[in-house]
DNA sequence: CTATGGCACGGATT
DNA sequence: AATCCGTGCCATAG
């Protein structure tokens, strides 16, 4: 349902009108499908009326007038991003979901979020009906850090089948974005990081046989002993732990080293589809940026005129009834209106706002809060709250970030932190790095470093010493 | 003694 | 009113 009100429609506010609104804010796509369609069963006031596409590029169109992808000339320069409700039907499939390569240094781990729902999204295509229920078990019996706490053969059990079948499933899971997830030890999921990343990039020699038959001494640090157990010189295996800690993960789900308090997962967020797409026009990198806020209805909700008509002649008895779906139908398609046009103009301004973030990467993140964006659209911030909690949005570069990372008040800095960090020779003690920091006009305390460090996984400085020289060895 | 992580306390945000 | 976030202080590891 789209619509294209702005002006109209804004009428009687009743309380009715805005608690509805309000509650209708907070919903993600999916969830507010499901509340329309039951709207739409239970009350024959409302229909759904078939929306026409735009005949050159095929996007659906909101108001018969104007195709807001075609009816401006392509190429246009302009800052200011098109923003419409779009009913895209194939928004399940957005491109690039996967998440292909990191970079050298350290990728941002995705959100806090929920680990099982998004790694059955990952395996759903994959998976044949009779192993879904296998592939549920085992999700939903991962660990805060992606791990599988229990046995397979209890997996196996409990569905009568094969530890093999189980074992495929979990190969399967183990393939996807926190790779190794699923795994039953550290050190398969190890193991597994290992065979698919030598698919990409070089992979020091015997560094599986290092994690499968000296895992205990690589996690004690007994590079010499493992070096002779491997038959080979303890620079070697020195490497080996190195590569290790820089390019593994024993725990695939872990993206918060410093953070214990990482209740990560009770929260039910589907992030991965998103709400919000935005792109380039027609594709093109320099065209504007189109912002489509996905409508759960590939059509228009509407009040059937019909239904208004037919009051007139209905039967006595009925018409109180009638009365009553029709008032209640005409209230739920306004608050949808008012929830589009109050989305749809949070996108404008936002998209406006962190356009160099979206075209640039984290770095370019303007700090902005929800509050002072409330301010300018005149809404009260619990609205934009409601608007921006639990949604994701689906950058041009492909990547689904939950759009409460656009109020996000510390990226750059923390950006800014990696950066310096990549580049440093001697590693940098926190004191310092603070007062870097400073000079660049961030005024961050020391503390603070420390903070952010841990929220990007980096090491402390003495662990990331041991990189570069190393001169005596234990003999 | 120095570099860090933990706890906890305001102040800002939601 | 409930949370989140940046910081200061203090204990601890190296």
């Amino acid at each position: 349902m789209i619509l294209q009100t702005q002006n109209q429609s804004l009428r009687p506010l009743t309380t009715a009108h805005l608690a509805q609104t309000m509650s209708l804010m907070g919903l993600t796509a999916a969830e507010l499908q499901q509340k329309i369609e039951a709207a739409l069963a239970s009350n024959p006031a409302l229909e759904v009326v078939e929306k026409r596409s735009c005949p050159i590029c095929h996007r659906p169109l909101a108001d018969a007038a104007a195709c807001p992808m075609c009816s401006r000339p392509p190429g246009l320069e302009t800052t200011e991003p098109i923003v419409y409700v779009s009913s895209r039907e194939d928004f399940y499939t957005p491109k690039g979901t996967s998440f292909s390569d990191d970079h050298p240094g350290i990728d941002l781990a995705p959100e806090v979020e929920d680990l099982p729902t998004y790694l059955l999204r990952q395996i759903a295509p994959e998976l044949s009906l009779e192993d879904r229920p296998i592939a549920a078990l085992i999700l939903t019996s991962l660990d805060e850090d992606g791990l599988l706490r229990i046995p397979l053969a209890e997996i196996a059990r409990f569905h009568h089948v094969l530890i093999s079948r189980v074992e495929s499933v979990q190969r399967l899971i183990q393939r996807c974005d926190p790779l190794g997830a699923g795994s039953t030890s550290p050190q398969q999921a190890l193991l597994v990081q290992v065979e698919l990343l030598a698919e990409s990039r070089p992979v020091p020699s015997l560094t599986a046989r290092a994690i499968q038959e000296g895992m205990d001494l690589l996690s004690r640090h007994l590079y010499f002993e493992l070096g002779r157990l491997l038959g080979i010189p303890t620079s070697r295996a020195r490497e080996i732990a190195q590569f290790i800690s820089e390019n593994l993960n024993p725990y695939p789900a872990r993206a918060h080293w410093g953070d214990v308090h990482a209740s990560a997962t009770p929260s039910q967020d589907t992030y991965h589809i998103p709400d919000i797409i935005i792109s380039h026009l027609n594709e093109r990198p320099d065209g504007p940026l189109v912002v489509e806020v996905i409508s759960p209805l590939a059509g228009q909700l509407r009040v059937n005129p019909l239904f208004r008509e037919s009051l007139q002649q209905a039967p006595s008895e009925k018409t109180e009834q009638w009365q009553a779906d029709l008032e209640q139908a005409s209230l739920l398609v306004k608050c949808i209106q008012q929830r589009n046009h109050t989305i749809v103009r949070l996108m404008q301004r936002l998209v406006m706002i962190q356009r160099q973030f979206i075209l640039n990467g984290d770095a370019y993140l303007e700090p902005c809060t929800r509050a002072s964006l409330a301010d300018e659209l005149g809404v009260h911030e619990s609205t934009i709250s409601r608007a921006v909690s639990a949604k994701a949005v689906q950058l041009p570069n492909g990547r689904i970030v939950p759009l409460s990372k656009l109020f996000d008040r510390s990226l750059h800095i923390r950006t800014a932190l990696r950066e310096l960090i990549s580049q440093e020779g001697k590693p940098f003690t926190d004191t310092q790095l603070a007062e870097m920091l400073h000079q660049q006009g961030y005024p961050i305390a020391r503390r603070t470093v420390a903070k952010y460090r841990a929220m990007e996984g980096i090491l402390p400085a003495h662990l990331r010493s041991q990189r570069h020289h190393l001169a005596a060895q234990p003999r």
